[in-house]
DNA sequence: ATTACTAAGCACCGAGTAA
DNA sequence: TTTACTCGGTGCTTAGTAA
């Protein structure tokens, strides 16, 4: 299973954990070697080796001083550690499926260019069941929501393969089945499409449905609109 | 940090992660090992070797058949989850502390004796800030209770040393800041004192106090009582 | 197809040391 | 005191094989 594509092995989580627990979530936490060391219940060369990964990871920024370091965790290794907590939340919360909501929004809606290609259509009919309206329903996620979006990787999507063509290639993507409500009523046979690694921080969501919502349920810029991911 | 004191790697704590994903929780779970190994991005030679440590360590049943095996995470296995799950919940919600709760008992009151031992005693008055009244407050705690009580395991607690004189030697023991709830009325000078290693699927709760609880409120055995463990 | 043993390789750990 | 380097030893991982 992906811990965020990188070669971040598990005690390195279990470190950033302990970090969190320490305060560097927030953000920064001073942090000595021995003292994690203890922690961890490992040596000191142990500890500095693990910082090291994590910095060197991009999961925390730390400065050095001469009596420790401070460490405090960037948005990536908050993002990480948000998945760890999201698979637990699935193992012992009977409520699965996360509810987002956010202001509805043309975009740039490069999404709705790229659905329409013959290699992603095809699988759309055949692993979804339909064959989605040419465009993608655009959202700006609140900030709660966008913190929320990362539980979404606790559950498990539908792969869209990528692929190619003689220009370029097409990168694979997740599809969540979602019901979504609007002001004028509600459409249950919707899918969240992300890109197989979505940037953490990003505010956008992009929703795929048989039909045109915009149109069905006459709803414009700025609408706010809710949606329920599930299972 | 303890992973329930034994020498439980955290690789095993991400495969047992991986079968309460895969259903290993409530009851058995059908699992082969090259399915595991998927999951895992490990050989299924590693796969194998995890789960047959998991076993060994009893932390989860296991029944082999031709065509794979049945997983079942025990008790143990639960609590060690629980516990897990309690530090990503510290480090994510806001509210931390457990609720508890259960009917009160006279239990066989051991408890009561030990804390009045001056190794103890002493300990309380510098480290609690009060001399408890010389005896526990026993607690049968609820089934959902007895679960929820592995949270506690996120907090951290005062820690009472342990001693020895020249019989025995006595273990240390944890105090967790504690308000408890009766029908008469509320306290919250209290602490939860435990043991060391709490036995999971321990389903007693001993309370201490400055005050005698049970005459200040009034209470009889099988009177039902909440104890919030605050951090 | 399974699970799991053995053996070779390699990554990780920790003692010692430097700055 | 710190952090972090080098360097042996250990133990985990994986390939191959057996049942």
């Amino acid at each position: 299973m992906d811990l965020s594509g990188r070669t971040v092995g598990y005690d390195e989580l279990r470190t950033l954990k302990m970090l969190a627990l320490a305060g560097a979530l927030g953000g920064e936490s001073k942090v000595s070697c021995s003292g994690l060391a203890g922690k961890l219940d490992a040596s000191t060369q142990t500890a500095s080796r693990r910082l090291q990964r994590l910095d060197e990871e991009g999961l925390v920024e730390r400065e050095i001083v001469s009596d420790g370091q401070w460490v405090s965790i960037t948005s990536e290794g908050e993002a990480l550690l948000q998945r760890e907590y999201a698979h637990y939340q699935r193992i012992f919360e009977s409520q699965v499926g996360v509810t987002l909501t956010g202001a509805l929004t043309s975009g740039m809606n490069e999404g709705g260019h790229y659905i329409t290609l013959p290699g992603y259509m095809r699988q759309f009919t055949e692993k979804l069941g339909y064959e989605p309206f040419a465009g993608t329903l655009n959202v700006d996620l609140d900030a709660e929501s966008v913190r929320e979006r990362a539980r979404m990787d606790a559950l498990d999507p539908t792969v869209i393969e990528g692929w190619e063509d003689e220009e370029r290639t097409y990168g694979p993507a997740y599809c969540y089945p979602a019901t979504v409500e609007f002001d004028a009523g509600t459409y249950d046979q919707a899918h969240v499409i992300a890109p197989e690694r979505t940037h953490h921080g990003d505010d956008q969501l992009e929703v795929i449905a048989p039909d045109k919502l915009r149109e069905q349920f006459d709803a414009d810029d700025g609408d706010t609109i809710t949606i329920h991911v599930h299972e």
